[in-house]
DNA sequence: TAAAACTGTTACACAACTGTCACAAAAGCA
DNA sequence: TGCTTTTGTGACAGTTGTGTAACAGTTTTA
């Protein structure tokens, strides 16, 4: 099966150097590996190299097709379940059913929004990789996972309740970036929740306490005059 | 000019809630204050009520168009300098020619990718507040990071006062220049504080002496007479 | 249903930062 | 050189920002 690294691996094949770097830039942003390929030789390649976690797949590219390339990775035992996410721009109905027939798992059709396409690329992950998809942020010794609603520092696992939580797992997002009162409320709170700014204080002091609680350092840093931040 | 908060902020015209929202959302995860309106005349109102530093407009709207709200404020002269960034569904050429007649500085077709819509938001920051986009500050072994808020000299972490962090990052925007006291009291401290200007004096010493006590020479240096500048 | 857990607010203590001053030191000038 | 102007800086009091215990109200759990 597909590398167990922490990081799920895509395989982007676009012949296109624009449309191949907006996608790896927002894959890359949501914490995946990227491997790109711009025809399907190139793909095939590439998946013999090292085997992705998904494949994302143009059909329209010069030499091996995508729709071949499809065929061809399910057809071999070792690649027959990763699956396959097939780009296209035309949008006609029979195009569609092609696709899918060779064994494409989803089938996006062009133009479409990021969202969309990272939700897609997700919810293939899920399937084969339900453990680290967004579900899994670490720092240093503290690990959350969204799955489970756990969190454990060097091991130990921590209780925190839900607005400890929620923060905590904003902090991990962005280790080292500083927040202010004002986005961690948003955040944290909800965009049109009233609540007092100092209350942010209160739980920050309550997330620290539980972080801390085994000993180890106070892994957030206060910045005076600007707001918080882990690490 | 603009507020002189530590945040660049972003008005988001926008009468569409989901595209709204959106955006406001990709553009607060990396550090920017967003103000929101969904028609022209909230925009201008909301302009005149604290220049933002930079304005993303959407061109169909109801009642005062986009494309009017550019061209008011760009006849205005405390607002002419504000950079505009239209959004439209239409892609023909003529539209984007009227677009940029009207004063706007940059011009986005849809569909676009966030990534696209990021990078030109940051290009139009960069011209105007180079000092908290692009989130690092450099001068020889200076470094000055506005995301995390953290300074080192040669590695080594230096811990700053909120008022020491924002006069070395004014330096930092232009190393080399000289500042009048009067002008580090307007962007430093802000344009209606009334202090002192041998206040300035005793932070930059402060920051002198924050700067060198692990060593080092001076960095900054004292214009007799006119001001200081670094380096 | 009662107990436990969680929430937001407040008040107070304490720590960090601020601006001003006075005087010392340095730089410019005649 | 002596005199004037400008800058450096330690001390200090006042201000502002932050940490946290306590509490009452609410929600969740058993």
């Amino acid at each position: 099966m597909a590398t167990r690294s922490s990081q799920p691996t895509v395989l982007l094949v676009e012949d296109e150097p624009a449309q191949r770097e907006v996608l790896a830039y927002n894959l890359e942003a949501e914490g995946f590996a990227v491997a790109r390929a711009s025809d399907g030789e190139e793909a095939l390649l590439s998946v013999k190299e090292a085997l992705p976690d998904v494949i994302v797949l143009d059909w329209m590219m010069p030499g091996v097709s995508g729709i071949e390339v499809c065929r061809r990775l399910k057809t071999r035992a070792e690649t027959r379940d990763i699956p396959i996410i097939m780009l296209s721009a035309r949008s006609e109905e029979v195009d569609k059913v092609r696709g899918l027939e060779t064994g494409a798992d989803d089938y996006i059709v062009k133009p479409y929004s990021v969202a969309e396409f990272m939700a897609r690329v997700r919810k293939e992950l899920r399937r084969t990789r339900p453990s680290t998809v967004g579900e899994e942020l670490r720092h240093e010794d503290i690990m959350l996972d969204a799955q489970t609603h756990r969190v454990t520092r060097d091991g130990a696992e921590v209780k925190l309740g839900p607005t400890e939580f929620r923060l905590l797992a904003t902090f991990l997002e962005r280790p080292g970036r500083v927040y202010s009162r004002e986005q961690l409320l948003d955040r944290v709170w909800g965009r049109d929740i009233y609540v007092d700014t100092r209350t942010v204080d209160v739980h920050i002091g309550r997330l620290r306490k539980a972080l801390t609680q085994f000993g180890g350092d106070d892994p957030l840093r206060t910045v005076r005059g600007a707001g918080y931040s882990l690490g």
